[in-house]
DNA sequence: GATTAGCACTCGCAACTCGAGAGTGCTAAC
DNA sequence: GTTAGCACTCTCGAGTTGCGAGTGCTAATC
């Protein structure tokens, strides 16, 4: 496909793209020459235009307006005319620092990468925290608040934190709970929550309190996980015009606040490592058919891993957006596997 | 002030609230008695409007459209036409079996408290989780990962959980870690961050590390109560005609977004204990004038507590918003005065 | 044969006009 | 104090128009 375009062709379907991404505007034949200093004529620039809306890179909002790119346009600038493009040595410095900044706190680190993404690409910055596919026990502690009122802690393999109050009939000491989960810790460890449901019936007393509720926790999670996807940058993104319509804003807020968005991206991102790009009707939920989303799966390994990614109009900056994606995401894998295997941060 | 209404303008006034807030409509003399079946006649109405427009009650728009009511006008209205709101029994029932579903974990019900607020009344839902005016220690445990990993977790007086991982030089066994761990607490129990701060230059070693960070993690969290505001309901209140501009929407979201908001709900709050109304100018910020806000403090004491209520045009429901504010406001807090001081629930 | 100048044509957009409808304030009568 | 009558005001939506940016086609040019 790409041997079909001269190079005059491909240059002036670059400088559309660009022109329109930076703008928002259609571009015509006379003003690209005048923004781009060309050694040709409207004319010729014109016939050009022409053989790319053949081709179904371009299309006209109406018959007098410029041109805008189609999502092929786009496809097609992102895979022949875009190059490698990488994040600049002073911003990549700037975003280590950033991540320095907030240590090892691994819910921080997921804001930051969502801050940081949104801020680079002006776009809705989507992150969901590493899970496991399935998540088991590593620890919990049981902590004694008062009489009756239990505290517990529970760390899972991917290392994130849940808690939850427990009420006991008769008031427990400290001691007792520290033995009670001691002991609790050496069955369960590595279990997930329906081999420890099971375990549940083969304890009594204050043990059986503790697994059913440890095993709720887990299972509330793992449903939950399919929901928990941190967005930003929507403040900004509302400014492009894309967005100025109230109802699309409105469409957009459902679309971020349901767990729907990611149970949709998920699969897409199974397959492959790479930063991964679905523009406009490429998506396969209906929802996202006029959106570009650029996204990709970060992780320590390929069991503890989570999504990372840019959501916004199909007109979108793409060689920062995909840069980024892929940078950040190597930033945020680093970290986890820091954590995880013990291997240095580079 | 009240004494200056004649019975039929106080119901007047009361219709016309009541048809504004329902409708969005300026009301005028005609359609006021069309649908309510007034027994005077539109000139009748016309007057007494007249005379609560000289008292500041209503507004016009323009010359030829119906009447607003004004801030003032709502303001009598919330304080002389409404009686006592109350939760309507079934609908007590509904909100309660929610909040027992979620069990005792702390972070879900202040989401669902938020959720309950927002599906009640179409607007904005804020909730600030519960938090101690001066953080103390409560309980940390230390819990070995890896050779040189640990994750520390550090429970505050107000119950909340805080996690960081640290890293230290040497390898240590978890058995070191829980020796370091029952002797520190000893130490630093019931103390705040710039007490335990002071601490860390009487030890050494792993004890330095761990108290550095449990002091930093203690001064962050701190310092982030000021910003942390869970909402809900933005995507169902942006239906409404006062947000429908984009810029009001992304405004909105703005405020929503930075720390801001809290730090300037947070005072108002401080004195009383009951719901508090402020309506359009009433508000001390510039950011809310044009917004009512429905808010009120709750907690287990005057220590633990967090803010919770309703933001959303100055048109809303204020009878339904008062009521739930106060009735969730109950709701959450006897449920932390369960987790507090061992009080049963109501 | 590719490129360009010239030109008639198209169409969205913003400004403008205008009539209808809802509502008002005032006055005089009840 | 209340009401009928009436002239007046102002918004809102529909229809109209002129402008400008941009196009496609044709014929001339390099």
């Amino acid at each position: 496909m790409s041997a079909e375009l001269s190079a005059r062709q491909r240059r002036i379907l670059k400088l559309i793209v660009q022109d329109y991404v930076r703008t928002g505007r259609a571009v015509g034949s006379k003003s690209l020459i005048d923004r781009y200093k060309l050694d040709v004529s409207p004319a010729t620039v014109r016939n050009d235009m022409g053989v790319l809306e053949e081709l179904a890179f371009l299309q006209h909002p109406h018959t007098s307006a410029g041109r805008v790119p189609t999502d092929s346009g786009y496809r097609y600038y992102v895979e022949h005319l875009l190059g490698n493009p990488r994040v600049p040595v002073s911003e990549q410095i700037r975003i280590r620092h950033q991540f320095r900044q907030v240590e090892m706190q691994l819910a921080s680190s997921v804001k930051l990468a969502a801050a940081v993404l949104a801020e680079a690409t002006g776009n809705i910055a989507l992150v969901s925290p590493p899970r496991s596919v399935r998540e088991t026990v590593r620890h919990f502690e049981l902590i004694s608040l008062r009489d009756r009122l239990v505290l517990l802690i529970l760390v899972t393999q991917s290392g994130s934190v849940h808690e939850a109050f427990l009420n006991v009939d008769t008031p427990v000491s400290q001691d007792a709970l520290s033995e009670s989960s001691n002991r609790l810790i050496q069955e369960i460890r590595d279990l997930s929550y329906p081999d420890i449901e099971q375990q549940v019936s083969l304890h009594e007393g204050l043990d059986a309190i503790v697994l059913e509720q440890i095993s709720t926790l887990m299972r509330r999670t793992e449903q939950e996980s399919t929901a928990e996807l941190h967005s930003d940058g929507l403040e900004r993104a509302l400014r492009q015009p894309e967005f100025s319509q109230a109802d699309v804003a409105q469409q957009l807020l459902e679309l971020l606040r349901g767990g729907a968005l990611l149970s949709v991206l998920m699969p897409q991102t199974r397959q492959r490592d790479d930063v991964q790009i679905f523009i406009g009707s490429e998506n396969i939920s209906d929802d996202l058919r006029s959106y570009g989303v650029i996204i990709t799966r970060y992780g320590a390994s390929n069991d503890v891993t989570g999504l990372l990614g840019i959501l916004g109009p199909t007109r979108m900056p793409y060689d920062r957006s995909i840069s980024t994606v892929r940078y950040v995401s190597g930033v945020l894998s680093d970290l986890l596997r820091h954590v995880h295997t013990g291997e240095p941060e580079h």
